[in-house]
DNA sequence: GTTCGAATCAAACGATCGTTTGATCCGCCC
DNA sequence: GGGCGGATCAAACGATCGTTTGATTCGAAC
């Protein structure tokens, strides 16, 4: 009877302001394991099954109903644990993003620490090495699929995502500007846009891609793919620059 | 009273049997010139209106009472024109696509036809100009975006959607093979691969994308943008072999 | 002037969406 | 052993979705 003044909102994912978007990336639980009971496993469950689901389907294709049935979890655990449906696809982004890019600087600060001029092969090594590689682990191949459309993609979900790529962005694009001073910077920003295009479609490893290539690539071999790739942009970002027409 | 037996199921775009996949992408009436009523305009203003929406967010995200609303037009007048959400969807793509691809074969046949050995710069600009000089149009610009999206994004519409342009895939790439000798045919498939991919990403021309490169790429001169492309790609697929590793 | 069919319309259909509610379970600490 | 709070639960909320219905409009054919 009494109106009870919401006693809600007091939930660890966030209650009326949401959780923190610069969020801080912490597996809060690898789902690895045998747990006692359930304990807090359920969070853990419904990042692995929004993440795949996220990234076989559509942000706005996905029901929270789908992803809490296939993490046999209740419905009302993505409001008590994310607080929204965006909440947790910010969640599923943040858990993995911090890592790699993580590794992408620590890479080229070594490269950087050991030489004057770092060769461009070893760069584009730094900066797409940590995500393939994550493309080949059974736990990070849903989430390669994510980051790939996270450049081309419309929704609101994506800007946020990616913001968390600009620190990276800033080191590696001064390490770029070094290793090829034959570029004016309009033409390093196009070139850059390519090569991480080329990258993205890599990761997303889409349907139509690969249907588009059936036969010709081996998708299976990760390590060749890397090869391929850094070899490909590399020689596209040595192109001689192309200047004013002709 | 009476049951009236089904009088529905006679317009032109699709009765039960949905409209033919293989669409003959005839643009039904550009939507220019001054039609003395409203006439059959109404389905060339809902592709308009479903071209930019589904560009501008999702397939799934657009529902098509702001399509209708942004068109002018009544919600069952999807139904009537395309049959389904579907169906609108393919007649968006339908409708641009032929051409496209038309364009590219009869600009490769011209190229085969006055030289035996077609450059690759060459082969290139007749596979991506054609889409690119769309996206420098006013009435096309949506229509890319599409377009760059297809090859990464997952869904049915989709997979059915660049099945049109299975026919070019396999003219340019046997004219990929005859300017690339050097390279492996799974070597080949992967740099077409990335190729591809770096078109879409500027096909795409994602908002995430301008964001990554913002300052660095003027994205006003889509003349500029084919040349770095071309340059990027060419080159990149004119690297040597990187064969067994290393 | 009547008939016919393509085209448009307002209104509703059932289904599903994201979110919220209040109760219930259960391990833990004092 | 009694209370506390994190975690889970079934059930419902209002909103919106794609689709369908049956009536209405309107220009042309006869």
């Amino acid at each position: 009877m009494a109106p009870f003044r919401r006693p809600r909102r007091s939930a660890p994912g966030s209650p009326d302001v949401p959780p923190r978007p610069t969020a801080s990336a912490e597996i809060p639980c690898a789902a690895s394991g045998a747990g006692s009971a359930s304990g807090t496993r359920t969070r853990a469950r419904l990042l692995d099954a929004a993440e795949r689901l996220f990234a076989e389907q559509n942000y706005e294709a996905t029901s929270l109903r789908q992803v809490t049935r296939a993490a046999d979890a209740n419905l009302a655990a993505v409001s008590y644990h994310f607080g929204s449906k965006e909440g947790l696809f910010r969640a599923v982004f943040a858990r993995r993003i911090g890592p790699i890019n993580r590794e992408r600087i620590e890479r080229l600060q070594a490269l950087e620490r050991e030489s004057e001029v770092v060769p461009l092969e070893a760069i584009l090594r730094a900066l797409m090495e940590p995500a393939l590689r994550l493309a080949s682990e059974p736990a990070g191949r849903w989430f390669t699929r994510l980051v790939g459309r996270a450049f081309s993609e419309p929704g609101e979900h994506w800007i946020e995502a990616d913001r968390e790529f600009d620190g990276t962005r800033a080191a590696f694009l001064r390490a770029f500007a070094h290793a090829l001073p034959h570029l004016a910077p309009a033409e390093l920003g196009w070139r850059l846009y390519f090569a991480i295009g080329a990258q993205c479609v890599l990761l997303s490893g889409g349907d139509q891609a690969r249907r588009l290539m059936s036969g010709m690539v081996s998708a299976s071999d990760p390590r060749a793919a890397l090869d391929q790739l850094v070899a490909f942009t590399a020689a596209g970002l040595r192109a001689p620059a192309v200047g004013g027409r002709g």
